[in-house]
DNA sequence: TTTTCTCTCGCCCGTTTGGGTGATGGAGGG
DNA sequence: CCCTCCATCACCCAAACGGGCGAGAGAAAA
């Protein structure tokens, strides 16, 4: 069973994809958000197998939310929702993490394809690999996965946890809510996070992380 | 006489072309930055016509320093400096407020012509409309230059001027010291760009910045 | 075993931010 | 002239944040 989240900011097509996924047995939609900000939150909570994000959302937009949610959830799978199969978002979203990516004209059955094909690890190419850039974007992404690197080497993992959270926009006490820990124990990981990167503050950090290639 | 920035990370690069540029009677350097937050900060200061802008640097990339530059002043040229005439990057840059881009291998001869063609107005196109997503970027870039728009609508330039210094990590008293206001001014600033950007605090404003397409 | 690292939590204190309210002066339009 | 918008500044107060300190538990490495 393959547990989704779909985060799409057309109500229509959101509810549609829904009623489309849901029909599938080994398919089960867990999530819907409207924006990228309420995706971040809801995959957080949920932590699904599978994102479908779309690249175009207000407030936060697909590519940002990718990286954030990468930052906390590496494990999780994302796929890229598009209009314009040479949307460069997709290949910014792909350095930020996503697995791939599906045009929002694709036929039903090539949707699901690419969906249970990605949940099962395989790298989704098709006319990805028609743009020059593109490809050279795939490939430094099938070899060393380094999302979280950049300047972000010497973090633990727990520290980007947080430390994505705050980039989420989060506040303390938020954060403490969302990893079941105190808001002194947040406070000594940004302690240690703003040290390790050598800045001055949350906004300096926050930076850093989403600017982290 | 042009008055130019130079960004650039690789201190050898950057002083050659010091020496490039200062030969020329019509150009003349008045800064220097080894990555984006100190870009950020010397043309903030000394508001030059034009700015050669790294993509690739520590810290803080050269794309989230356009945005941050045109941010607080939408009049600075900002030229993008790259090593592939692909970089998806550069498209990234041009949506964020950038005039064009300049290869690293270029001739200087094209290095030079390119300079004073953007200073004058002339969009830089050259090898930029060999890539078909490129070439879209490029003509949503030519009507419509709605860099400051996106989810900032309703801002007055003087919020976008203080939400550009805050996402660039700078505290309410040195926004304030910046502009020459005091620090309450910059606060009731702030607290007009929270409400009508519908976000509870800083972080927020600075992601949507950050993030407005 | 001892050391080291990581995560956890608590306390102190001062600074910063956010929210609210009110007020002034200037520019511009009706 | 009046009204609105904008930028400016002030004051209050509660909450959040940043810096520094110490410290315990557990795991992993030396």
């Amino acid at each position: 069973m393959i547990r989704l989240v779909i985060a799409e900011d057309q109500r229509l097509l959101r509810q549609s994809l829904r009623l489309l996924l849901d029909r599938e047995p080994d398919l089960q939609v867990v999530g819907e958000a409207a924006d990228g900000a309420e995706a971040f939150n809801v995959v957080t909570a949920v932590n699904p197998d599978l994102v479908l994000m779309d690249v175009d959302m207000p407030r936060l937009d697909g590519v940002t939310a990718t990286k954030l949610i990468k930052g906390c959830l590496p494990e999780v799978k994302i796929l890229m929702l598009s209009v314009h199969d040479d949307d460069t978002r997709i290949v910014a979203a792909v350095q930020a993490g996503a697995c791939g990516y599906i045009l929002k004209d694709a036929d039903h059955e090539e949707f699901l394809r690419i969906i249970r094909g990605t949940h099962r690890g395989e790298p989704v190419v098709s006319a990805f690999l028609a743009d020059r850039s593109a490809r050279r974007a795939y490939t430094s992404m099938k070899q060393g996965s380094d999302h979280s690197a950049g300047g972000l080497v010497g973090l633990t993992d727990r520290e980007r946890e947080i430390l994505a959270r705050a980039a989420a926009g989060c506040g303390n006490k938020e954060i403490a809510d969302q990893l079941c820990v105190s808001a002194d124990t947040v406070k000594t990981h940004l302690h240690h996070i703003y040290h390790k990167l050598g800045v001055a503050g949350r906004v300096e950090a926050v930076l850093m992380f989403l600017g982290a290639k």
